[in-house]
DNA sequence: ACGTTACCCTA
DNA sequence: GTAGGGTAACGTA
């Protein structure tokens, strides 16, 4: 097969790439669009020609020759914009670390450099592909000299060149030396543009010929034919691609070299090319880890007492994905160990080239009696390998390492997989399982998993991980202090919750279902009356055609793609003088119900229990988030939504204990702000809301109505969310100076609570972070944006989270003391869920009484603020119908 | 199959 | 006005 050589006109490439793409940039601000362009278009021609050998050729630095031929030439081109030269270098660097020749010959253009090598290369027996977008390149096309432009997906022969320019490829020369070229600043004849100079070379052959019968050319255009004649050689010359330059290097030397990879890495890293840098690390799969296989028991037994008992240990497990889903642990498949000697792998089921194989609570028996009493292992999440323990009906006594959580309390939720830590901390590659495996839908089956994939993945997990440890936990003192003390205890907790799990009455979830199916059925049927059309109620879309474009209903507000809204403030308002809107209204409560919770739990539901997931890491704040199914959103406001509350019930011989904090929040305010008037108010234990009432409205907390104490209420709650007096103003529906009288009047009487606003304001935007009671920085990324809105948001945010978060810290530490407590009373009582400043527990009926003032105790003792910590309690078979005493 | 939007549930 | 998660519809692959 006849060779194939691709000559890639680097330079021009990179103009294009400049302007046609839009201005990427790395995170760092540093200008990268155009080499992103140009590798992108190297990587497809790898792809397209994947025999051919592809050269690439750049202009040198400075004039060149040509520019001694003709002083003007390319001098209408500014100075290169500074976003493009500094490109220049990177795609160099990259260009060698893939393996491309480059080449740059000094005061020559890169063009005559490609037409030299296209000869060469041609003379040799190759088919040359030229890459470019530039027109002059036409003029070498032959036989055996191709076009390609990749940016309009084209490629020139000698049939593609007639059609395009309507003249032949040895006709390009004289055809641009007659039209000019205004990149190149070369001029032309005058008035002579692609049509006078296809119609003149068809009728005289060449240039020659037409400065031969120049007298026969008609009108002014003659004139000016006559009169360029003495340039137009000049200006041949200048468009003619030279074919014979002397080469400075031995082209038949140009091949294809090794990637570098550690210089693409480094260059990708720099650049911000994520995908490609996740690509890189591919190929480290294929070389084979160091790591051995152990399929007994025994010998399991012996490796594990062999491992110093002082020792830093990497453990990775492999659960089924399809048996993990909803909660409960999954089937382990196999299991990584990495410690100070190196790595082994144990398969404890059944995957490609597995003929033995160690069960899982065997293999878990032999490692909690060994390497997980005596030494410290890091895992990436934690959580699973509890869960395992514990589902195999063993007790937590071991506090483990998890490397999320921590990186969670250097840095806040940054969501950072363990490829993400191990190129943060270790500047190295690790590919992910994702990667590996294969993500969401494209997930490899378990069938298809090859013994020494997974085998070389976990022991490249469980290494990494270790390494990470080592250098992770001396990375910040104060983070490490709050994962000691607060958050890694808590993961125990949390996979003790999730394992237990809740009790739902799956049969009243059924009949509130069929109930809700034909409410909603009635409620369509007659929202299709009202319409005059039948239509879907749930979709936002045909709503508004029905109530804005067909009833004509007038427009309150918009969404923020600029549609008319239909939520539910604007439907309520609607209702007032509109029927639909009243039904649609009942309509989106009741499908919100039916489908967010009546027929989703009993779908989750194993053995009538629920088993979310609690996230530990996922909050800005500190709060703990819930999820499959998310517990802390279960209904309590409207009545409806109660009911759904009734469905989560008591086993059989326990009641439901609920703790929650009162006024956590202000609590908190209060004490960080040290305001006198907000203190007293909660050491002499008046009701909150009552009292601020007293101190806008300047009256006795006796004299305070419903009205006033809603007001102040509202305006509290404000407080805590960073209010402002436009919000204050929308919520209780009053004009803005009105709010902002409340908010100053407020203000005035807790002067305190003003200046700490302030304080805490300024601070968020000095260091661009806030910080909680316990230490935890909660970092502000938006708080120097520079549009105002978004600002503002950061602003309110920085108000919120030193209150929200130490709202949170403290109920951990809670959790962590009531998780002591709860150990005295084994199977009697536990912990089942936590909303935000709520504890729900299972405790048996007979020990309620018991269980009260110990946990009371616990709850109300852990954080010594300045005001005193207030909860309430209450008892029930059902979650819906708890009573305080 | 996946991501985004609009809506709505909680503290 | 703060902090979350879930659902249906709908647009793009």
């Amino acid at each position: 097969m006849q060779k194939q050589v691709v000559l890639v006109d680097g330079s021009g490439y990179l103009f294009r790439a400049f302007h046609a793409l839009p201005p990427l940039t790395n995170p760092e601000g540093v200008p990268s669009g155009a080499v992103y362009g140009v590798m992108n278009m190297l990587r497809r021609l790898d792809q397209d020609y994947p025999d051919a050998e592809i050269v690439v050729v750049f202009d040198p630095p400075g004039p060149t020759v040509r520019h001694d031929i003709f002083p003007a030439y390319k001098a209408n081109r500014g100075k290169m914009p500074d976003d493009l030269s500094v490109q220049i270098a990177p795609l160099h660097r990259l260009i060698r670390a893939k393996g491309y020749p480059l080449c740059i010959v000094p005061e020559q253009e890169a063009d005559d450099v490609i037409g030299t090598l296209a000869r060469l290369y041609v003379q040799s027996g190759a088919m040359v592909i030229i890459c470019t977008g530039d027109k002059d390149f036409a003029q070498l096309v032959c036989e055996n000299i191709i076009l390609l432009d990749t940016m309009r997906d084209q490629l020139l022969d000698e049939r593609g060149v007639y059609q395009k320019f309507g003249v032949h490829p040895h006709q390009i020369v004289d055809y641009l030396a007659l039209i000019g070229d205004t990149s190149d600043n070369i001029p032309g004849v005058m008035k002579v543009g692609p049509k006078t100079a296809v119609k003149w070379l068809a009728t005289y052959g060449d240039l020659a010929s037409i400065i031969d019968h120049a007298t026969e050319l008609k009108g002014k255009v003659g004139e000016y034919f006559q009169a360029a004649i003495p340039d137009l050689p000049l200006y041949q010359r200048l468009v003619t691609i030279c074919q014979t330059l002397d080469l400075p290097f031995d082209w038949q030397q140009l091949n294809r070299q090794t990637e570098d990879t550690s210089v693409l890495s480094a260059s990708y890293k720099e650049l911000g090319f994520k995908t490609w840098l996740k690509e890189l690390a591919l190929p480290d799969l294929k070389k084979p880890s160091e790591f051995v296989w152990i399929d007994h028991l025994s010998t399991l037994m012996d490796r594990c007492r062999r491992i110093d008992p002082e020792s830093i240990v990497g453990l990775s497990l492999y659960e089924d994905p399809l048996s993990t889903e909803s909660g409960v642990s999954g089937s382990v498949i196999a299991v990584g160990v990495c410690d100070a000697s190196g790595s082994f792998v144990v398969p404890c089921s059944v995957m490609q080239g597995v003929d033995v194989f160690c069960p899982w609570p065997d293999v878990l028996d032999v490692l909690r009696e060994t390497i997980l009493q005596a030494t410290q292992v890091v895992l990436i999440e934690t959580k699973p390998i509890y869960k395992q323990l514990l589902t195999q009906g063993f007790e937590l006594t071991h506090c483990f390492h998890d490397l999320t959580v921590l990186a969670y309390a250097i840095k806040g939720p940054s969501r950072l997989s363990l490829s993400d830590l191990v190129a943060a901390y270790l500047g190295d590659s690790l590919p992910s399982r994702d990667d590996v495996l294969g993500k969401g839908a494209k997930r490899l089956p378990l069938s298809v998993i090859t013994r020494d994939q997974l085998g070389a993945l976990l022991s490249d997990e469980a290494a990494a991980q270790r390494n990470l440890w080592q250098v992770m936990r001396d990375l910040d003192a104060e983070a490490y202090r709050l994962y000691d003390e607060i958050d890694a205890p808590l993961t125990r907790i949390l996979a003790a919750m999730e394992t237990r799990g809740v009790c739902i009455d799956v049969a009243l979830f059924s009949t509130q279902s069929d109930e809700m199916a034909k409410t909603i059925q009635r409620l369509t049927e007659s929202a299709h009356q009202l319409a005059g059309q039948s239509f879907n109620p749930a979709s936002v879309k045909q709503l508004q055609t029905i109530l804005y474009d067909h009833l004509g209903l007038p427009v309150i507000e918009k969404t923020p793609k600029g549609d008319p809204s239909t939520s539910e403030s604007v439907l309520m308002a609607l209702g007032n003088t509109f029927e639909l809107p009243r039904v649609i209204l009942e309509l989106r409560s009741v499908s919100k119900l039916k489908s967010t919770y009546v027929d989703a739990l009993p779908a989750l539901a194993k053995h009538g229990r629920v088993h979310c997931s609690f996230q530990q890491t996922t909050t800005a704040t500190g709060r703990l988030s819930c999820q499959n199914p998310n517990l802390q959103n279960i209904p309590i406001r409207s009545e409806a939504g109660r009911a759904v509350r009734t469905g989560f019930i008591a086993p059989s011989g326990y009641r439901l204990v609920s703790f929650d904090y009162s006024q956590i929040e202000l609590r908190i305010m209060a004490h960080i702000s040290k305001d006198p008037a907000l203190v007293e108010a909660f050491m002499v234990g008046a009701d909150v809301h009552d009292s601020t009432a007293a101190e806008i409205f300047s009256m006795s907390t006796d004299e305070v109505g419903p009205n006033e104490r809603r007001i102040a209420k509202v305006i509290n709650f404000g407080l805590i969310y960073g209010m402002s007096a436009f919000g204050l103003a929308k919520q209780l529906d009053l004009d803005r100076s009105t709010a902002q009288a409340y908010i100053d009047r407020y203000f005035d009487r807790y002067p305190q609570v003003r200046s700490y606003m302030a304080e805490i304001r300024a601070q968020a935007i000095k260091d661009g972070y806030v910080r909680t009671v316990l230490g935890r920085k909660i970092y502000l990324p938006d708080i120097k944006h520079q549009k105002v809105s978004i600002r503002k948001a950061a602003e309110r945010a920085a108000i919120n989270a030193p209150m929200q978060g130490t709202a949170a810290e403290l109920i951990k530490c809670a959790m962590i003391r009531v998780a002591d407590e709860l150990s005295s009373f084994g199977d009697d009582a536990y912990l089942i869920i936590q909303v935000h400043d709520e504890l729900i527990f299972e405790v048996k009926s007979e020990m309620v009484d018991r269980f009260l003032p110990r946990i009371r105790e616990a709850m109300t003792s852990v954080l010594k603020l300045d005001v005193p910590l207030v909860v309430n309690h209450a008892v029930g078979d059902r979650w819906g119908q708890m009573v305080a005493d």
